[in-house]
DNA sequence: CACTGAGCCTGCTAGC
DNA sequence: TGCTAGCAGGCTCAGT
């Protein structure tokens, strides 16, 4: 599923294809996929823009347009964004998925695949998007999101950690891979209450999420199932988790120890009941990128 | 504020 | 081998 390192890989692979392409069509196949309007009012009020830039506000992909307003475009579960030259026009073994296409007027297009259809494209105001900002948290690989910002995120909340580092309006884009992965960098029970965390817990805990998040981008981003990266290649994060993914009972890839599962918000939750018990039997972290104890 | 559960969807898979 | 029920999950909304 696609959280910030694969939605930053889309942003990064569309942004040289499809900047500077004015919209000429736009055909919606599943009318769900538009969010609160039709296909055509929509396309009224995109054609003939020219996209000037591709940005990413957490796992929104933000088509930025000539005349300031926006298009984003949620993956949520499967969603996919493809850009597509003159000449090759469908992704064959996806086409029964293809949910919206935007056509150019150099003959390329954007295609939007989705199997199951949660994905959605939004037509934005300046205003809108200003509501949608603030209804996002700190980008975790900005400048702002620095230890004291995390630690007193943490401080100040109840709640147990891994809902809310998945709640979209305290830290914008982790999603469930990369929470479970980053609390088992840091050693961190999923259930540990936010306010318990300690500093040093804290530090640990950023460290795993930007180093994470980084290393992943760098990878193109994780390819599990459905994730392509913009162009339709596969990401290679996948065969660097070290947490997410293992089966129940299967050895922790750090100490050995069975690993368990829970679900927590609702979601399924693989930990590692050696490495991430309370703090004073926690192991240090161990370098998400190396693989070498720090 | 925190939490729970339903609903949105379809492909995959475990179990029969 | 073939079928089906249940699972997967990001996000929103309603209810407690």
């Amino acid at each position: 599923m696609p959280e910030l390192p694969e939605v930053e890989t889309v942003r990064r692979t569309l942004g040289p294809l499809i900047t500077g392409r004015s919209i000429a069509g736009f055909v919606l196949c599943w009318d769900r996929t538009v969010a609160r309007m039709d296909g055509n009012s929509f396309l009224d009020l995109i054609i003939d823009r020219t996209i000037v830039d591709v940005n990413r506000r957490g796992k929104l992909v933000i088509l930025e347009l000539s005349d300031g307003a926006r298009v984003s475009v949620h993956l949520r579960m499967t969603g996919e964004l493809f850009a597509l030259p003159a000449d090759r026009q469908r992704v064959p073994d996806r086409e029964r998925y293809l949910r919206a296409l935007f056509s150019f007027d150099d003959g390329s297009s954007l295609a939007f695949y989705d199997v199951r259809k949660f994905g959605r494209i939004c037509y934005l105001t300046p205003g809108d998007y200003e509501d949608v900002d603030r209804a996002l948290g700190v980008e975790p690989l900005s400048a702002a999101f620095s230890v004291d910002c995390l630690h007193s995120i943490l401080s100040s909340r109840s709640r147990a950690i891994k809902p809310l580092l998945l709640d979209q309006i305290v830290i914008a884009g982790l999603g469930n891979i990369y929470v479970d992965e980053a609390l088992f960098a840091a050693g961190i029970h999923p259930l540990m209450r936010a306010h318990d965390i300690s500093v040093e817990q804290a530090r640990l805990l950023h460290r795993a999420i930007v180093e994470i998040l980084s290393a992943s981008i760098d990878r193109r981003g994780t390819t599990l199932r459905d994730y392509r990266g913009g162009v339709g290649e596969p990401g290679q994060n996948q065969s660097h988790l070290r947490i997410y993914g293992i089966r129940p009972g299967h050895p922790c890839t750090s100490c050995g120890y069975p690993v368990a599962r829970l679900v927590v918000g609702q979601r399924g939750t693989v930990y590692c009941p050696r490495c991430q018990l309370a703090p004073e039997y926690a192991l240090s972290i161990t370098d998400p990128i190396n693989g070498s104890s720090s």
